[in-house]
DNA sequence: AGCACGCCGACT
DNA sequence: GTCGGCGTGCTC
């Protein structure tokens, strides 16, 4: 009797055996549909063998198998198993998570290839026929014309309502229908130029590709602006010129688009699969499956595509491996850069981890050996310098609408030479806080535990933790006075200042808030190129690796607050974004300048931003965390409780403490108030667990979860983050 | 996660 | 007398 050890989507830590007597070697990470409970199921064999545990009658046959070939190779299996076991989440739920939602749904029967569309010789010369006013069948057969079959979501993404016209085509035999996937990315593109390599660049190049068919991590250090795309554009010539498939992780959707476009003007004729969260379900499945036939041989993703299989991977790219967007912080936690070395590792494959302000952790790493370090020191367009730092002391000029006299005078003389000035301020909004200006009132969240942000233009306050939105008071609901007023500064009253201080300039605001519709940041970035932007105020969004080439001056405002912030991250974590965004001024001709308002202007911090001293400042920081014993000098795992009452949190986890293992090299803190202790109507504690021994840690929390799982746990849902970003 | 079973309060 | 609340436990 063959039995089937199948991985469902259950949050339970273990695997269910079916009776599966047709079943062969062959099968194992083949998708299978079950019985469970009242319900079927999909799954996913993980392996065979003659008995179970589990006496013969209680065990139910598989009702059928799903795909005509495994989705999941061996070796992805095997990755899946190692971050189970690391991150100490459900193997079933874990291997489910790698699936696009599609496979995951018991409806899904089998794979059905997607259908697409191609011109018939008739088509074509009845289409070029149309009458001009047929604007939908025009749309059509702009589309169609290049004689390429094309899949339903390029179709339609053409031409809006494409399908009652694509019905009327197919019926008068002007378009057939292959039941073959249409190929990625069948809109053509303008072929680039390989330009040429400057020495460092070819260098790198050559140091990487010679690591090609082994295990080996590489740190690719290079300065804002020193061409680090084209490295990786060179090397995925040489890995696509032996047949291999690449791997790139790229941070958050912002930056998938420009980098596709990228890939695709350099390999117009290889197919990329494009993998990140904000895609539909059926094109997300689309590309995943032209990931695992191979047949995609580059995959440009999110952290979500470290788990894409790939039969033919031969290289792994991280961009930007310090952006905290490669940690999934719910369902199955993982650290993507993490999970792409251990894949790296298991596929015998180089890695290359690509920044210019590297996380502390890599840097690290390097530090020690484990990576390779290859610096790329000057800027890839030679007349190009690094921009000059300064601070402006805010503790001797008198600021308007938080603006020194100083950067006002800076940004004016752009906009006397017609060139651009950005203002980075890390806070999106009108002002922080609405405050009592009589009582001390302070407007707050009713779900969390935090101040509800003025947003004057929507006359609302938003919590931006939660969503939750209300109207502007016009009085103190303490104590009935009216004069409340905004307190602080945000991306909102920052534009509005600039506005008022520069009427005749034109001011752009790009935060989440003015970029949440659909395409809207891709026009701005346009707008923003064409040069109908003088000043451009906005967060984060704006430092992460755009090209403007006619900004000249950055201006920064508000990078105090990370100097206080309880988070022993925050200062690595502004020292990036500043470095970043200080990258941003003067990439192309013009010498950029940057302008930093602080309080403390001989604080390392910006001291080390002055000089651009990313090494500095790193061992500065390193220096610091091996002294209080932080991070990468231990190794942390956080367990976190959360329930409608914080009592219940902390009495769990103070239970869980006690069944704690004996283990005199962990040490196990007391349970803590999460530092926002509310969020979203849910009161949340933790315990910090750590170790100087990373394996350590791992056997003591295998030991430790297990009797966690035994708990009983009412109204309480508990989570274990390993290698924690927050705490 | 779902879903059923089971044991206590306010209703036709 | 039942309908239904959600605490508890199981799913191969």
């Amino acid at each position: 009797m063959l039995i089937a050890q199948v991985a469902l989507d259950v949050p339970v830590p273990r695997l269910f055996d079916y009776v599966a007597p047709t079943l062969t070697a062959e099968d194992i990470g083949r998708r299978v549909c079950v019985p469970f409970g009242r319900k079927e199921f999909v799954g996913v064999v993980l392996a065979l063998s003659r008995e179970s545990a589990h006496p013969r009658e209680q065990l139910k046959n598989i009702i059928s198998v799903l795909d005509d070939a495994p989705l999941l190779s061996a070796e992805i299996l095997k990755l899946l198993h190692f971050c189970s076991d690391y991150y100490h989440y459900p193997l079933g739920a874990t291997v489910l998570a790698a699936l696009p939602t599609v496979l995951r749904r018991a409806q899904a029967t089998a794979l059905k290839t997607a259908d697409s569309w191609q011109l018939t010789a008739t088509g074509r010369v009845e289409a070029a026929n149309l009458p001009a006013r047929a604007h939908a069948q025009h749309a059509l057969y702009a589309c169609l014309q290049d004689g390429a079959a094309h899949s339903a979501a390029t179709l339609a993404t053409a031409a809006t309502g494409y399908r009652a016209t694509l019905k009327r085509w197919l019926e008068l035999g002007w378009v057939t229908q292959l039941s073959l996937p249409a190929p990625l990315n069948a809109v053509p593109v303008d072929a680039d130029i390989t330009p040429e390599l400057n020495p460092e660049q070819s260098q790198a190049v050559d140091q990487i590709s010679t690591a090609l068919g082994k295990f080996q991590p590489f740190l690719l250090h290079g300065v804002t602006g020193s061409g680090k795309t084209e490295v990786y554009l060179h090397l995925v010539q040489q890995v696509l010129a032996h047949d291999g498939q690449v791997l790139i992780l790229v941070p958050e959707i912002n930056l998938t688009p420009q980098l596709t476009g990228v890939f695709r003007a350099r390999f117009p004729d290889i197919e990329i699969a494009t993998l990140n969260s904000g895609m539909a379900d059926g094109e997300r499945l689309h590309h995943w499956l032209a990931a695992v036939h191979g047949r995609a041989r580059i995959v440009l993703g999110t952290r979500l595509a470290v788990f894409a299989p790939m039969p033919a991977l031969a290289l792994i790219i991280i961009d930007e491996e310090h952006d905290g967007s490669f940690y999934q912080q719910e369902g199955l936690r993982y650290a993507a850069r993490d999970v792409a070395i251990m894949r790296a590792h298991q596929r015998n494959c180089p890695i290359v981890l690509g920044s210019a302000t590297p996380a502390l952790e890599t840097w690290h790493n390097a530090q020690a050996g484990r990576y390779q370090r290859i610096s790329l020191t000057r800027r890839a367009i030679a007349a190009a310098a690094l921009p000059q730092v300064s601070m402006i002391d805010t503790r001797t000029q008198k600021l308007t609408d938080g603006l020194s006299p100083a950067l006002a005078t800076a940004i004016q003389r752009r906009l006397d030479a017609g060139q651009q000035s950005l203002i980075f301020i890390n806070r999106r909004g009108y002002a922080p806080t609405l405050v009592c200006r009589a009582c001390g009132w302070a407007a707050g969240c009713p779900r969390c535990s935090t101040r509800l942000v003025v947003h004057l233009r929507e006359r609302q306050l938003r919590c931006h933790h939660c969503g939750h939105a209300e109207r502007v008071p016009h009085a103190c609901p303490d104590c009935g006075n009216i004069d409340i007023s905004p307190t602080g500064l945000g991306t909102q009253r920052l534009e509005e200042g600039l506005q008022k201080r520069f009427p005749a300039a034109r001011v752009l605001r790009i935060d989440r808030d003015s970029t949440r519709r659909k395409d809207s940041w891709p026009e701005m970035q346009q707008q923003i190129r064409r040069g109908e932007v003088d000043i451009l105020v906005g967060t984060q969004l704006l430092a992460k690796g755009h090209d403007f080439p006619n900004l000249t001056l950055v201006g920064v405002v508000g990078a105090d607050n990370a100097l206080y912030s309880p988070d022993f991250r925050a200062s690595e974590r502004m020292f990036a974004q500043l470095m970043q965004v200080s990258g941003r001024a003067g990439r192309a001709q013009h010498p950029g300048e940057v302008l930093i308002q602080t309080e403390f202007v001989s604080h390392p911090l910006y001291l080390a931003l002055q000089q651009h001293d990313y090494t500095g400042y790193a061992r500065t920081l390193l220096n610091e965390r091996r002294a209080a014993d932080f991070p990468p000098y231990i190794h942390q795992a956080v367990l976190r409780a959360e329930a409608p009452q914080l009592d219940d949190a902390v009495t769990f986890l103070n239970l869980a403490k006690s069944l704690a293992p004996e283990s005199s090299a962990v040490i196990v803190f007391d349970p803590t108030p999460a530092a926002m202790t509310r969020k979203a109507g849910v009161e949340r504690a933790l315990l910090l667990i750590q170790s100087h021994n990373r394996r350590t840690l791992q056997h003591f929390l295998n030991a430790w979860v297990s009797s966690i799982y035994n708990m009983r746990a009412n109204k309480l849902r508990w989570h274990l983050d390993v290698d924690p970003l927050e705490i």
